[in-house]
DNA sequence: ATCCTGAAGC
DNA sequence: GCTTCGGGAT
């Protein structure tokens, strides 16, 4: 996190135009452009995802991307891609493997989702969906992963609303508002979106709402859909990921051994491995635990 | 403490 | 609508 901004950032900042419903004029639409271009232009951030057309990576980074800062993704989708370059080398990869490839990363659902997607893309000849309604049906992919795929892997002229999009058209248009819905703020987005070149055009808004992370208040706070998360430490979920943590080190673990790698005392162990079980990320046959699905 | 390119289940 | 689901950097 550089201390210093770029010039352009300011000019991010100090673009407010209140909205007061219907549809923004030309010279609104303009001038909002010309903010977001010229700060794209001199402080846009490269990510490797954005340098392929490959729809199937593309899909991968932005599983990884869910609640997930870009520092933190960049070097895991390096490895995760080497390991599995296309859509069929994960789909034929076993699930404990998968996880144990996206240990670390958090929200291991998501690996889980991801795994049975590709297998279901994998079934259909490889082809990822390029229609939202289409992307929509799989797991793990939800409104705003389908736009995103759906605009950044084919350039398709879909509303995508983020946390960075979600942070940069509050602050611009709705300066002063309280419990903001999305609802209202698509048709922003809609109304801005050029004819050609959707996909960059996105990455702009992106990383003028990433940029005004650092230099203003959090606008989302003034969201209709802003909820603060409950706390890590002492949560159940911390069991679980340390529970996947000792399996993804392990083959097979013994229960007692499992139990006492996380604190026999600890009154959140059964809920987190039966969470863990329902979920489908571990098994238990009879007294040891292992990582992934039940072997057929 | 806060938040990160959210999704699923209820 | 509300909760759950990781983990790390700030």
């Amino acid at each position: 996190m550089p201390n210093r901004l770029p010039e352009h950032a300011h000019l991010v900042a100090e673009y407010v135009e209140p909205y007061r419903g219907g549809r923004l004029t030309s010279g609104q639409v303009e001038r909002f452009r010309r903010v977001v271009w010229s700060y794209y232009r001199a402080a846009r951030r490269p990510m490797p995802w954005r340098e392929t057309r490959d729809p199937y990576r593309i899909m991968v980074s932005e599983f990884m991307l869910q609640q997930t800062q870009v520092s933190r993704v960049e070097p895991r989708y390096h490895e995760f891609i080497a390991r599995y370059p296309t859509v069929f080398e994960l789909a034929t990869a076993p699930l404990g493997e998968v996880l144990r490839s996206w240990q670390g990363l958090g929200y291991n659902r998501r690996a889980k989702h991801l795994h049975e997607t590709a297998r279901r893309i994998a079934e259909r000849g490889g082809i990822v969906p390029d229609e939202v309604r289409e992307l929509r049906t799989l797991p793990g992919i939800g409104p705003y992963t389908a736009a995103a795929v759906a605009a950044f892997a084919f350039d398709r002229r879909v509303v995508v609303l983020e946390t960075n999009i979600r942070r940069l058209f509050l602050h611009g248009f709705f300066p002063d508002a309280q419990g903001v819905s999305d609802r209202e703020i698509e048709p922003l987005v809609e109304q801005t979106l050029p004819e050609r070149g959707v996909r960059q055009w996105y990455y702009a808004l992106m990383d003028c709402g990433a940029a005004l992370a650092g230099m203003v208040g959090n606008a989302n706070r003034r969201s209709r859909h802003y909820s603060r998360q409950s706390s890590f430490s002492g949560s159940v979920r911390e069991v679980r990921g340390m529970i996947v943590r000792v399996l993804s080190e392990h083959a097979e673990v013994p229960l007692e051994t499992l139990e006492r790698a996380i604190g026999p005392t600890d009154e959140r162990f059964r809920p987190a491995l039966e969470g863990l079980e329902r979920d489908g990320m571990v098994v238990v046959s009879g007294r040891s635990v292992s990582l992934g699905e039940s072997s057929p």
